[in-house]
DNA sequence: CTGTTAGCGCTTTCAC
DNA sequence: GTGAAAGCGCTAACAG
C-alpha cells in the first residue's frame, strides 16, 4: 500500500503559485507578501501538509536519525538508557533507529554496518560482552561519523565515553559489606574485556586492600547471569570455600546466588550478605530485598545523546570526552546485618 | 560534522562513464557489457559504495522504516516484543523507529504524528493505559497507512490486532488456583478501557462460574503496579476481607502483593496463593517463585511485523486480521500448595 | 515580491 | 552498449 502525502507542489498548483514561493511562504521568508503567506499557510494547514523529511535529508545531507546499538533491549538498564536518549533526541528533532547486537560480535558488526548505510547522523553504542576487536567502530571514527559509547565502552578507542563510576560503585559496595562485618567477600564478575567489569573488579580489590583484608583469587569467579550466579554459588558451597558476602556485577547474578544460598540453607544476610549492581526493579521485590549499586540509565542516555549532538553540530572532529556519572549504593536487607534499622 | 559518502557519481567520474551506466552496471542490468560491469562493481567495492537509502526512498516513495510505539520500553514484555519485531524487520530490509508514549495519551498522539511525518511505511502500536480516544490512529487508517496493534490493542478500530489469548490465560490461572483449594480468589486488574485487561477479568470470572464459586465484587480491585499491588493487599487485609488467592494482571503487581502478604505474616501459597501474568524473569527469583501466565513477546513481535509487511506489500487495503497467540500457565511455588512436588 | 533553474543521489524511460 | 534527461520533494542562488 502506498500513501499519498501532500506536497508543496500540490499547494502551489492549488494556489497558482510556484513551488519556491510556497516554500518560502511556509517558512516565513521576509520577501513574501503577507497575503501570499497567509493563503499558503492556511491551505497547508488545511491539507495537513508536513514537509517530506526524506527530501529534506537528501537536500541537507542530514537524516536527523541516530543509530542506537545495545546488546539487548530486554535489560532493564539498557531500556532506561534508551528512554534518556529518546528524551533529548525528541527535544532536538532527532529520531532513533534501534538495533540489538544480541551480545554477539558478528551481529554487532552487521547491524552497525546497517545503520551506517542508512546514513544516520551519528551512532550511540554499548558494546557486546563478546566484542574484542574494534575495527567496525574505528571505521566510523575514520569516516568522521559521530560516535559515542555508553556503559559498555570501547576502551581502546579514542572516542567519547559515558559511564558510571564503576570503580567507586564497586568500592563502596565492598566497603559496605566489610563494614557489616564480612571478612571474606566474594566477587562475581563479567567478561574482563569490558572495562566496566574490570573497574568493578578493581574497586572491589581496592576496598579489600584499604580494609587490610587479603585478596583471595578463589573468591573471584566469573558469573554474570542468573544461571551462572546460581551455579557458581553452588560450587563455592560444595567446595567448602568459605565466604560471608557476595558482590555481584548485576542484580540477576545476585538473585541467582541468593537462590542457591537459600537451597543451601544459608541465610542472607547473616551467613552471606549480598550486594548487586544496577538497582533494577527486581532488587526491591526479592526476599530479602537486594542491596544494589544504583546507576541512572536515564541520565546516562541523556548525557550520551547530548555529547553526540555536540559532535554532530561541530564543524570539526571534537576531542574525545570521558563523562563519568556517580554511582550510588542503595542498602537494603540483603546486606544489612543490623536488622533493627529496617523499617 | 558532515560525512562524505561515496556516490554513484564519484564512480562514474572515476571510470569515465555516465551515472546511468554505473547504476545499471551495479544492478547487473543485461544491457551492460561484462567488462563495464566488472570494472564498475570492482571500483564500487573498493570504495565501499552503498546506495544512499534516502535517495532511494525519495525515488521509490518507500522509506523502509517502520514506526514502533510502545507505552514503555523498560517493561520486560515490550522489550521482548521489540526483539521479535526487529528479527523479521531486519530479515526484510526494514529498520525500526522506536518511540514511547510513557502511558500518556497526549504523548502518544504526539509521537504518532511524529513518526507519520517521518514517512514510515507502517506503524506497529501498543496503546497506552490512558488512551480512550482513537482519532490519532483512525487517521492512519483513513490515510491508508499500514497499522498493526499488538497486546494493548485499540478494540474499537477496524485494524489488525495481535494478542495473546488473555481470556484463556486468566481462565487457566484462576482454575488452577481453585484446583489448589482456593475458594476466595481475588483479582487485581488493570484499566478497564484496555481490552486485554477486560479479557483477563472475564476469564477470571468465567472460571469462578464454571467452578460454581460466587463472584464477589469486593475481591476485584484495581491494581496494576508494584505499589498498587502492595497497597491494595494491605487494604484487603486491614478491612478483613477474606481471600485465599490473588490472580494479578502482571508480575510486578503480584510481587507487590507478596511483599504486603509477608509483612502481614501471611504465608504464600498456604494462606494466600498467588499467580501473576507475563512470566518476566523476575518471577523465577521471587520467594516463593511466582506462578505466572507466560506470553511469548518475541513471537508476538514477529507476527505483528509479518502482518504489517503483508499490508505494506498489498495493493489495496487488506481486511483486518485478529491474530491470537496461546497463553501458557507456568506453575511455580507461589500457587502450589502441594509442596512435596517442588524440587 | 515572485518565478526559473539547478541540484541533493538515484532510477528509468527514451534516444542514439 | 551507453548516454541524456526527467523526476522523486524540497531549497536556494539567481533573475526579473
Amino acid at each position: 500500500m502506498k500513501t499519498q502525502h501532500v506536497t508543496i507542489k500540490n499547494i502551489a498548483a492549488e494556489l497558482g503559485l510556484s513551488v519556491s514561493t510556497v516554500s518560502r511562504a511556509l517558512k516565513d521568508h521576509p520577501d513574501i507578501s503577507q497575503t501570499t503567506k497567509q493563503r499558503t499557510q492556511a491551505l497547508a494547514k488545511q491539507l495537513c501538509y508536513t514537509p517530506n523529511p526524506i527530501a529534506l535529508s537528501l537536500k541537507s545531507q542530514r537524516s536527523y536519525l541516530v543509530g542506537v546499538i545495545v546488546p539487548e533491549i530486554a535489560h532493564y538498564f539498557f531500556s532506561t538508557v534508551i528512554g534518556g536518549i529518546e528524551s533529548v533526541a525528541d527535544a532536538c528533532g532527532y529520531s532513533l533507529i534501534l538495533v540489538q547486537s544480541g551480545e554477539q560480535l558478528s551481529r554487532e558488526e552487521k547491524v552497525l554496518g546497517h545503520i551506517v548505510n542508512l546514513r544516520v547522523d551519528g551512532v550511540l553504542a554499548s558494546v557486546s560482552k563478546e566484542t574484542n576487536s574494534y575495527g567496525h567502530f574505528q571505521r566510523l571514527l575514520d569516516e568522521r561519523i559521530p560516535l559515542v559509547f555508553f556503559d559498555r565502552v570501547a576502551d581502546s578507542l579514542d572516542a567519547t565515553h559515558v559511564t558510571v563510576d564503576d570503580f567507586r560503585g564497586a568500592y563502596d559496595a565492598t566497603k559496605h559489606l566489610i563494614a557489616q562485618g564480612c571478612r571474606s567477600v566474594a566477587h562475581f564478575y563479567g567478561p574482563r574485556n569490558r572495562s566496566i567489569f574490570r573497574s568493578r573488579h578493581d574497586g572491589y580489590r581496592q576496598a579489600l586492600e584499604d580494609a587490610g583484608l587479603p585478596f583471595r583469587p578463589q573468591l573471584v569467579v566469573e558469573a554474570d547471569t542468573l544461571e551462572k550466579g546460581t551455579a557458581q554459588t553452588e560450587r563455592l558451597v560444595q567446595q567448602r570455600i568459605a565466604f560471608d558476602a557476595i558482590f555481584a556485577v548485576n542484580d540477576f547474578t545476585a538473585a541467582g546466588a541468593m537462590l542457591a544460598l537459600r537451597k543451601a540453607k544459608l541465610s542472607v544476610p547473616h551467613d552471606v550478605a549480598v550486594v548487586g549492581y544496577t538497582d533494577a526493579p527486581t532488587a526491591k521485590v526479592l526476599t530479602p530485598s537486594l542491596s544494589s549499586v544504583h546507576q541512572s540509565g536515564f541520565e546516562m542516555g541523556q548525557q550520551a545523546m547530548k555529547a553526540l549532538l555536540r559532535q554532530i553540530g561541530a564543524e570539526d572532529r571534537l576531542p574525545a570526552e570521558r563523562i563519568v556519572l556517580p554511582a550510588q549504593l542503595v542498602v537494603r536487607e540483603s546486606s544489612l546485618r543490623d536488622l533493627v534499622t529496617i523499617k
